[in-house]
DNA sequence: TAGATTGTTAATCGATTAACAATC
DNA sequence: TAGATTGTTAATCGATTAACAATC
């Protein structure tokens, strides 16, 4: 079990899908599985399995495997899961609606409290039970509700001081839709980037520049 | 300059950043780039730069530093920016809404041809102006316009039987949002998945284990 | 020419894989 | 007990950083 500080990006990186898997086992009923049958599974080593797991402590046992209820529940643990986390979407546009109707929040470490758009004409409407509320209502929103996390769906030309505002209003972690650098300018800042354009380029690299068979993230 | 299969995935996955910045510093009007300005502004190492430029070629001037225009063009080269593949959209729920009026497309080195859906609500609607057909037209439609490349917006209980008809209709090329393993079935087919979910745990992750100042992706 | 900066090789660092003793 | 499989250390591999000669 190592601190929790040194743990890489790449091992953060793989413990989602681990998640997965281990939530599929868990439905399709099976109760152990050694990290041997699970690398056959995903892909990957048996080796590396043994290391990720180890960064946060034996969950196995010598000639059995792992308890894929138990490692499950490590894992949600782990990934902060069971602590909901209050968050509020910006951007009310097809992305923001997208996600807000999309991602199962709730299965996911947070709550989604708040939906705010700069166009009136969204008051009034809901998405995924969440009512949208114009931006000028948002200092107010925050010192009732307190989110901790934004998710941000807006325009570049936006973000900026978007960013700004949702720093002061008590927000420190962001999942951040634009190409805006908030950890260039708030390095204390939580922030998971998804960039599309960028994942999309990478799909282009690959096809035109492989006779095939090339995977990316 | 290396041969192009040894470039590792790493590198690949920088490269639509550097175009990134590269396009905001021929938008400003900037001539020349060193290394080591640029390192600044984007938060590596000169070295890195340099390295990664110099898997493609030597694109600078000992000295000088590097042309921004001629880099800019470069990169769009290497990335296959140029040459648009026809691509189809399979999925007009939310996200697959969102995707096709958002993205452009023709900046990334693709051409939207196609929107398919099972739902046939959605017929003769348009997104992105381009008209949204039912599943049954697909066959019809592969062999006339040939498109390469899927935009995979459908839940994972459709995914696998549907990947299975595009590979035969001659697709093999995969913007993969579902949670469905492609690369597992298909080694070679060229894959790049957006995993939303994932990259939302991992922002779990980083919350509740940090005290603050972390970045992903 | 002198100064700047690349291209490239060497050194370091970190992540992955292999090996195996511990132990269930 | 014997067989299986972990936890963990050691070896390997690859990616990043540093250094510097080449050269504009």
């Amino acid at each position: 079990m190592k601190d929790l500080k040194d743990i890489s990006a790449s091992v953060i990186g793989r413990l989602p899908r681990y998640y997965r898997f281990l939530c599929e086992l868990s439905q399709a009923g099976t109760v152990r599985i050694s990290s041997g049958e699970l690398s056959q599974r995903m892909g990957l080593t048996a080796s590396q399995i043994r290391q990720d797991f180890n960064c946060f402590g034996g969950f196995g046992q010598q000639g059995y495997g792992y308890n894929v209820e138990q490692l499950k529940k490590e894992m949600a643990s782990i990934l902060g899961l069971d602590d909901l986390t209050p968050a509020i979407l910006m951007g009310a546009g097809n992305l923001g609606r997208a996600v807000a109707s999309q991602m199962r929040f709730e299965e996911m470490g947070f709550s989604l409290v708040g939906i705010f758009d700069i166009d009136p004409t969204y008051r009034g409407m809901k998405l995924g039970g969440v009512p949208i509320l114009q931006n000028d209502a948002l200092p107010a929103f925050c010192l009732e509700k307190r989110p901790k996390m934004a998710i941000l769906c807006v325009p570049l030309d936006q973000a900026a001081a978007l960013v700004d505002e949702l720093i002061l209003l008590g927000l420190d972690s962001f999942w951040n839709f634009s190409h805006f650098d908030i950890h260039a300018k708030y390095p204390q800042a939580n922030v998971t980037n998804v960039h599309l354009s960028d994942s999309l380029m990478t799909l282009s690299y690959s096809i035109k520049n492989s006779n095939g068979g090339s995977r990316n993230a």
